[in-house]
DNA sequence: AACGATCCCTGTTGGC
DNA sequence: TGCCAACAGGGATCGT
């Protein structure tokens, strides 16, 4: 599923097909893809005919700049993935939501079968109302380690619901917190008060290095998940998972089996002995 | 205010 | 083999 890693190697795929592109053509799938704009009638106008400026990320928030000021953002849910086609002969995938059309005739369609993911229009002040509850990207702008501490230190909730939480650091889901603390040797059920500036930094650390490593392999593709580099090839990043969706397969580190739990209703896997059991 | 549960959706999978 | 329930999850929303 597109996390940070996934969404911006999609960014860095499409950013040299976009950027300074006009859009010549606008076609929505599903209404229910639309935020904000309700209807394609309210949404196209917004976006048809302007031209590129950036494509920036925040997040797992692609953040399309248009000239004009608007803000086309995209969120990719979790089956959503962006397709990139030279020319607009190919036949549309199942579930494609957006096709964007460009003055040199090349198409970007984002194709989403569980439409967890949206897209929107936002003038600036829109842009700044959906992004306020957004926290800081955990690659671009990770905060320090004491910064974290400030932000986690008080919290009885576990570690595992404190990543996931997109207000703090921004770019993290299920796979990579797994990931992330399985590397910080952190136990999933670890609350933020019981953090020490030993398991901070390690956590600090493990969320730097493990996105850095998710983005060289190109994110993760699943079997079963439609996530894809917009070229169509798939990341390569499942061949190194240390935890994730390897219950009862041995830790690479230790031997021992990998177990599953279930953590504000998410799946959570982790080494019963690299990452110890807090203490009640 | 902080925390936790529920819902949305559809392709895939596992059990019978 | 075929069918169907269970499962997967990001973020909005609501209840405690």
């Amino acid at each position: 599923m597109p996390e940070l890693p996934e969404v911006e190697t999609t960014r860095r795929s499409i950013e040299p097909i976009l950027a300074g592109r006009r859009i010549v053509e606008v076609v929505v799938g599903r209404d229910r893809v639309l935020r904000r704009q309700p209807v394609p009638e309210l949404f196209v106008p917004r976006v048809k005919d302007n031209t590129v400026t950036a494509v920036g990320r925040l997040g797992k928030f692609l953040d399309v700049s248009l000239t004009d000021g608007i803000s086309l953002v995209i969120h990719l849910g979790m089956s959503g993935r962006i397709e990139h086609h030279p020319d607009s002969e190919t036949p549309h995938a199942r579930h494609t939501q957006l096709v964007l059309t460009t003055d040199v005739g090349e198409q970007l369609r984002f194709v989403d079968p569980r439409t967890f993911g949206f897209v929107a229009a936002l003038d600036e002040d829109e842009r700044h109302l959906v992004f306020a509850n957004i926290g800081r990207d955990a690659f671009t702008d990770l905060p320090t380690a004491r910064e974290l501490r400030e932000a986690w230190g008080r919290s009885r909730s576990p570690m595992k619901a404190l990543l996931l939480d997109q207000k703090v650091v921004a770019g993290i889901g299920n796979i990579y917190a797994d990931e992330i603390l399985h590397r910080a040797k952190v136990h999933p059920l670890l609350r933020g008060e019981q953090l020490t500036s030993r398991r901070i930094a390690a956590i600090h650390a493990a969320i730097h290095d493990v996105l850095v490593d998710g983005l060289r392999w190109g994110g993760t593709s699943l079997e079963d998940l439609a996530y894809l580099l917009p070229d169509g090839r798939a990341g390569r990043f499942k061949e190194r998972l240390a935890v994730y969706g390897k219950t009862d397969e041995p830790c690479d580190v230790c031997g021992r089996a990998i177990r599953q739990i279930t953590v504000r209703q998410r799946s959570t896997h982790f080494c019963n002995r690299c990452q110890r059991e807090p203490r009640a």
